[in-house]
DNA sequence: GTATAATGTTTTAGGCTTGAAATTAATCAT
DNA sequence: ATGATTAATTTCAAGCCTAAAACATTATAC
């Protein structure tokens, strides 16, 4: 809503400076999409390495260990912002792992809960332990002052 | 380095610091996430919309229009920091656009030399001017000290 | 009650992505 | 010069991802 230019009556510091803050936008956001990828890629390989999995997988598992009475596909894929689509392929991949089952919901027949299943908590369980890790590891530059502060401004750019 | 658990003499925090901080850690590493996903999410859906292109395709672009000179495939592979065979294939599709040519590097028969044509020049003119738009509204929220602190905290993610 | 719309999910077609194997060319050590 | 290694790229198989269409079920409006 601050956006597009602001010519006001005393415009305070014109274009040329509109110009430079959109450029330094830009730049920040090429380093955050950099970093982002970096970090994603570490993770990658640490999950293909030690557990023989992928990261969209643990992503599903994480999120269905969190809400372990089990969970809509809708609610779902809502969760992990992707597509439908993409959980139902996913889920099918765990599904044949044993790692999660689904169940026709009794009172809407359109509607499937996933769950994990007991092996699926167990192999969890030891994913996160690493995960967590690794992620400390990423992270070990933070603080939690600079974690604070990160989170601010990662509020900056939810509001939109 | 820092980690693990830094039992020395005079402990100072104790295993329950440590463990809130992993913690928090790890919520801000979701949030980073997440955030990411959320505004890639926006730009590809823009990209289709109003230029029916894709995010690789226009990465790819980007990267080659400030190397006007042209790019060997790996030195493009390695500054988006995707895999050699991912880039092979949305460069062809680029070529089959006409918005990229592929030549044989005359020194060396093995190399691939890539770079933007005049219609990608130009396409990719269009686009870059939107796309800041877009960046633009996402970063509306932070000003010039925000985007410096931004970037100090990505710089804590990358020393690793 | 039946047609219509809305909801929840899966399927489909097309692209992206990776890691590993294969290909081709250059370099290096005999 | 020849054989082995290294380097640059492509091909391949498998999996991820999206948007749109299809399918099945439920809810709504007459």
């Amino acid at each position: 809503m601050t956006l597009p230019p602001q010519h006001g009556q005393h415009e305070a510091k014109g274009d040329t400076h509109n110009d430079a803050v959109s450029k330094h936008r830009l730049r920040i956001w090429l380093r955050f999409l950099d970093t982002n990828r970096t970090m994603q890629s570490h993770l990658r390989t640490s999950l293909r390495n030690d557990f023989d999995t992928t990261l969209p997988r643990f992503d599903v598992l994480a999120t269905l260990d969190r809400y372990r009475d089990g969970l809509r596909m809708s609610h779902l894929s809502a969760h992990l912002k992707v597509s439908n689509g993409n959980v139902t392929g996913i889920i099918d991949s765990l599904i044949r792992e044993g790692h999660v089952i689904r169940e026709v919901s009794p009172e809407d027949k359109r509607a499937a809960t996933v769950r994990l299943t007991k092996r699926g908590i167990e192999r969890f369980a030891e994913m996160a332990t690493s995960h967590e890790e690794w992620v400390n590891k990423m992270f070990a530059g933070m603080d939690s002052d600079d974690l604070d502060q990160f989170a601010g401004l990662l509020d900056l750019l939810e509001e939109r």
